[in-house]
DNA sequence: CCAGCCTGATTAAACGTTTAAGCTAGATAG
DNA sequence: CTATCTAGCTTAAACGTTTAATCAGGCTGG
């Protein structure tokens, strides 16, 4: 009634060479006193069979998995597929596993994802935190991503550099006033890279901030935010703290007849999947991913790997990278373009929005 | 130098009540004969010490490890996240566990990703193959999503049935004439749903595909699709086989100076995360995952769970779900509206016909 | 030549769980 | 009153690995 799982093991090596049990796995695993010719007989029996070690052995003697586990804010988020593929990426190129665990946004799953992970004895955990949440102290090593208000060892995106990437460049192409667009003032990653673009308007310039959740609280879900009538005022240049947002800024634009990159600039932010695909690609700033990824993953395994000796149940937080700032790149595409330039010989794009609001 | 791993054990417990580890066990798993109020003793103990099985010694003893794995094509797929999310959520609510595994788009990398699964002692593999990879026979059980050409047991999105209600709904509204869009005529998925498109259309009507790779082969990368010359053919709807070649559809309509819905209906496929909030919303339609990730899931499961006593180390296909179709719900949102609509369309500009490629 | 040391191996215990098998005592049957 | 059954527990082995402790010799130094 069950399972001899099909494998050889250490065992069966031992066996078929007539040595034991140890040496073979001192052998394998290079830790013990094995002359080097048993060590590569060794070697060869145990490929020759196509010897995989039991990681519930191993667990169990060790009280290690090589699993990490990944706690997402809500899979709907449209960064997630890149995170993911990157934490994914980072972990096994460094032997760990990823065990996926969502908490499909909701703030009270987050703890129950946590805990549903420990119970399956991952040895680590990232976190992508959901907006707002605090990371409570739980009895594994943590990493946060992009969370930078969180104390505790976290990796974020340098999102206020990225702001200061996005209105250089408007500036570098001759735009001095700008609409920001961001969603909601509360968000800390809204703030910074709103901060940061301000930082880098110029003295001669101007920046005004539309926040869409305050708009719309005023004059409805989807009502226009009224960019025609800032583009009649002057301004040259619109930059959003999303790429969702400049996408519909985008419509309202074109439904006035205002053309990208033409008649005004557009920026976005997240280089989301479909920004690039879409005509004109969206000039827009993206997180490194993979390389915050590898800070996070990295952290965490030197956390988990220092964690030897270190019998406490409380939280054990990840050392190195304790608030890590990485710098987003500028991605430039089509919707940005020399401010009053007199014909561009790219196609005039329209994607032109109807009903709604 | 290591780990007592935290928690307590079947061994504290026992202790503490004055038991045997054996009877520990059976009282909390129910199995052996164990009086009643024993049981009842030993688990508020298990609570008050707030046991945590291992999952290591569990998996150890009985060869399961309550973890499946996720093979995902390449995470820059669109759909990723709604299948990540509901394989996740299917998964956990019978407690298993999912580990990740990317293939990058690669093919090799896919079955490298299996092993990496395999290597983490995973009890089964859910696999959403790249296109036009075979999956091969390997070691343990796998439940297949959405390869429906593939042999052995998979639950894939009735996209027949998908193609048949965008064509049902568009001939509700009065269209006849209709521009079906594909991407690549070897993709069965593709297949599948324009084959269900066509079966709908009337006899009175007329369907034209348009297949991009190979209009691009010709005419080059991005090229237009001569969208507006067919419509000015009276063609009224245009189907696309995604979201994505909606879009593109969208904008090349847009550059003609044709409006949607009023001049022309525009459906996609999967409901991918922007389609609801672009403006004007697209009609389209979605694939049931959680449903599909639950048949998917179960399967799995019993074929795990079925399992025992079949030590052969070949593989073992799920037995329920062989060849699973669920069927795809329609999306209506703004992008459709009955043909030939007098009202509100702004002044029918005859249709100059910017003879486009 | 003997005490000690290093080398290369072995033995045995431990991790936490499940489960077949064994044991004890009270109840029942004959 | 003895033989048998059974409910309720215990013993012990097993899963595959790591690792501390031990051991057998060959070598060295004195």
């Amino acid at each position: 009634m069950a399972h001899p799982r099909p494998g050889p093991n250490l065992n069966k090596i031992a066996a078929e060479i007539g040595v034991s049990v140890a040496t073979v796995s001192n052998a394998l695993s290079g830790k013990g006193r094995v002359s080097a010719k048993l060590i590569t007989r060794i070697r060869d029996k145990a490929d020759e069979l196509g010897y995989v070690p039991s990681l519930a052995g191993y667990a169990l003697r060790t009280g290690r998995t090589g699993v990490i586990g990944l706690v997402l804010p809500d899979i709907s988020n449209p960064l997630f597929p890149q995170i993911a593929q990157a934490i994914e990426f980072a972990a096994s190129a460094i032997g760990y596993g990823v065990l996926l665990a969502d908490s499909r946004g909701d703030v009270a799953m987050q703890t129950e994802a946590v805990n549903r992970l420990i119970e399956k004895d991952v040895d680590g955990i990232v976190i992508v935190p959901r907006r707002g949440t605090r990371i409570v102290d739980i009895g594994c090593p943590v990493a946060v991503i992009d969370s930078p208000s969180t104390p505790g060892n976290t990796v974020a995106a340098d999102h206020w550099q990225g702001g200061q990437a996005v209105v250089e460049h408007l500036i570098g192409l001759g735009h001095r006033k700008l609409v920001l667009i961001g969603n909601n003032p509360s968000s800390t990653v809204q703030n910074d890279r709103i901060g940061g673009m301000r930082s880098r308007v110029r003295s001669d310039g101007q920046a005004e901030v539309l926040w869409i959740e305050r708009l719309e609280r005023e004059r409805g879900q989807g009502c226009p935010l009224g960019l025609a009538d800032r583009i009649a005022r002057g301004f040259t240049a619109i930059a959003a703290v999303s790429d969702l947002h400049a996408l519909r800024a985008l419509t309202e634009l074109h439904r006035a007849g205002i053309t990208v990159p033409e008649d005004v600039s557009l920026t976005g932010f997240d280089d989301l999947t479909w920004a690039s695909v879409v005509t004109p690609g969206l000039t827009t700033v993206r997180m490194d991913m993979p390389r915050i990824a590898e800070i996070a993953v990295r952290a965490l395994a030197s956390a988990i790997e220092g964690d030897r000796g270190n019998t406490s149940p409380r939280a054990t937080i990840a050392t190195s990278a304790e608030v890590a700032k990485v710098p987003m790149q500028l991605m430039v595409r089509q919707t940005t373009a020399p401010v009053a330039s007199p014909s561009r010989t790219t196609d005039p794009y329209t994607l032109e929005g109807k009903s709604l609001c």
